[in-house]
DNA sequence: GCTATATTTGGCTAAATGGCAAAATATAGT
DNA sequence: ACTATATTTTGCCATTTAGCCAAATATAGC
C-alpha cells in the first residue's frame, strides 16, 4: 500500500503529470524539463527525485547532463499508472501544446536551453 | 487536465483509497464507512465530499442514511482510475483485511454501527 | 588544480490538506 | 411541534508541500 500511495502522491501535482507525459515522447535533460515547465532548476529536480522515488522516471547520467525517462519494465503499480495518464490525458489540450513546445526544445542547441533555465529569473546581465 | 487533478488529488489520501476499493464489494453508507477507518464522522464525511466531487463516488440517500457507491457509468478519467485502482491493490494486505472487515460490518446492526461510529471517542456514559 | 556549468540539497515561506470537535442541517418517529 | 439521529459544515490546529534562492556537489575542459 506505501507503494501505490507514493505513486498516487507523485501523480498529484499537475506539474508532475506534465513531465511524465512529456517523457513518452523523448528522453530529456533537466534543463529541458525545466524549459518547458517555467519553473525554477532547483523545483524541477525535486519533482524528479519524487519520480524517481516513485519509480515513474529514471535516470541516465550523460557528462554533466542528467537525462530522464520513463521506466523500461516497470511493475504493475507503475505500468497501471501510466496507463491511466495516457488513456485520461493523450487528447489533452494542455499536453498537447507541451508536446509541441517540447519538439521547439528538441530542435534548439542544448547549451542554450541549459543557460536560458539557469539564467530565468535574473535581471542584471 | 482540471478533472484529471481533482481525480489524482483525490488519489493522494490513503484513506480514500481504501473508501474506493471497499465499496468494490458493497453500497455502504456513511457510518459503515467511519467504522471501517475509524475516523470522525465529519473527516470520513469530508473525504466522500472530495471523492464525489471528482466523480469517483456516487451518493443515494435512503432515510437519514447516505449510501455511497461506485458510479456506474464512469467517463474515461474516473474509469481508468478506478481500473488503476483494481490491477496495482486487489491483492494488498491493508485491502483484504479492509474486506474482512467490511464484512462484519455487513453483518452487524446498521444502528448499532451508527452509534458507535458517532461515540467512538466520549469517555463519559 | 582552476573554472565553468548542470544538478541537487538545504533553508525558508505561503498555501493546501487531513484531522478533530462543535454547531448546523435534514429526516424520521412520536 | 418535539426528539432522536445521520450527515454536513465550520472553525481550528498541525503537518505537508510547492515554490524560490543560495549554497553545495559533480563533472568536463583547460
Amino acid at each position: 500500500m506505501q507503494e501505490f500511495m507514493v505513486i498516487s502522491k507523485a501523480l498529484a501535482d499537475q506539474n508532475r503529470v506534465r513531465i511524465l507525459l512529456a517523457l513518452r515522447e523523448h528522453e530529456l535533460c533537466v534543463c529541458q524539463l525545466t524549459a518547458l515547465l517555467g519553473l525554477a532548476p532547483s523545483t524541477v529536480s525535486k519533482h524528479l527525485s519524487l519520480l524517481k522515488h516513485a519509480g515513474l522516471v529514471t535516470n541516465r547520467k550523460v557528462g554533466l547532463l542528467v537525462y530522464c525517462a520513463l521506466p523500461e519494465h516497470p511493475d504493475k503499480e507503475v505500468a497501471g499508472a501510466l496507463q491511466w495518464l495516457n488513456t485520461a490525458l493523450s487528447d489533452n489540450k494542455m499536453i498537447q501544446t507541451d508536446r509541441a513546445k517540447v519538439e521547439e526544445i528538441m530542435a534548439e542547441d542544448i547549451a542554450e536551453i541549459c543557460r536560458n533555465a539557469r539564467c530565468r529569473c535574473r535581471t542584471d546581465k
